[in-house]
DNA sequence: TTGACAAGTGAACGGATGTTTACTAAAATA
DNA sequence: TATTTTAGTAAACATCCGTTCACTTGTCAA
């Protein structure tokens, strides 16, 4: 079969999503897909190099996306006046992509809610789940609020009070009924925040 | 020996919060324990017995703690009028209190990491982690704002101001280095949301 | 003192786990 | 066309899983 790969990836991530790496077996991967445990030892020397995989895709997903959305990247040292060139509006179009990518599209909502339920297994998955989505964005938000605001503002209140609704609606949404009383919920308070900035700027 | 039932009780806990419930093995609690899975048969009659009394017991702690904060229990109907008692200032220390409690006591704050990593593997679950610690509280203070603002105030959205960066903060403080910092970003949402607020009451 | 009971041991149970192996059939390559 | 590679099966592997059972203690009431 053509793909197969690429489809016990995505099927195991799935699982992943749902019960976490452990309680997922092997048996399980390869019978949601309609083959035997021993045919998924052809593309994957074991059970481990799976969850590896999924972690590299999350990693050339999210470089990739940076660059698209013309953000800083996280990680390296930037010059102060790259993030003043950070309007207001490119935040806020930034933040609502952001989140969209995190609850509506498959593979990376999968990835959120693996790495939620992985956090407190190992240092190196707390890592990544503070990095992704928590202490990762805030820390972020913080040095661009740093950035656009003058010095005697509270840039880490603000980065607080910017991302945390944000990061509550993720929770939010996985279980709300009314998926989009959620985004516009998120709509309101990026809104509501960013006019409430521009005041003190 | 004595109290070998309550040390079951909190030694799963401790290893449910830390790999989830399907992960942890009854030898694995047993050893940690010193004891043989055999012994541990004479308390609980299964593995989810154990599970099940945690949620019991997290229940009967959580209606004693609303009850001794003085805050209206949130699965009855209230009159506004209860809401509208609590002062801010009692809002403000409850949500301090409740912050300790999730993060600083032992059983609470492996509880809420359990629940963390439980809540996609089944409806109840979901449901638990949603009224202990997402939707729940949010909803709880919108009620609270509802009742204490004007008509025309978005109680929905002060509430995901407020809580917002309170949930997010959980997540931060379990993996910060600096506890203390954590608590002080705290302080500081608390006190400049609640200066806000009363401008606008 | 006797006897019931509570709390522990350690071996055994059937079944599920991740992984390896021998084998097959189809497809790609030479 | 002949040969090698690829992608699959099915069975076997040692090990671990949750649970049960026969048995040994120590404690406490009759």
């Amino acid at each position: 079969m053509f793909g197969t790969k690429e489809k016990i990836l995505t099927t195991a991530l799935k699982l992943f999503a749902r019960k976490g790496y452990e309680a997922v077996s092997v048996s399980m991967i390869a019978s949601e897909l309609g083959i035997t445990k021993g045919a998924l030892y052809k593309h994957y020397k074991n059970k481990r190099a799976i969850f590896e995989s999924i972690i590299k895709r999350m990693e050339e997903t999210d470089i990739a996306r940076a660059k698209e959305y013309g953000m800083p990247e996280s990680d390296m040292e930037e010059a102060a006046s790259d993030y003043a060139r950070v309007s207001l509006d490119r935040i806020k179009t930034y933040t609502k992509a952001q989140f969209r990518y995190w609850t509506e599209e498959e593979f990376s909502s999968d990835f959120r809610k693996m790495l939620t339920l992985e956090q407190y297994g190992s240092s190196e998955m707390s890592k990544l789940y503070q990095q992704y989505l928590a202490a990762g964005p805030l820390g972020y938000m913080e040095d661009i609020f740093r950035a656009i605001t003058d010095e005697k503002t509270d840039a880490r209140r603000l980065a607080l009070e910017f991302y945390g609704p944000v990061f509550l609606l993720y929770s939010v949404y996985d279980e709300a009924e009314d998926k989009q009383a959620v985004l516009e919920a998120l709509e309101r308070h990026v809104e509501s925040f960013s006019t409430e900035l521009k005041n003190n700027i």
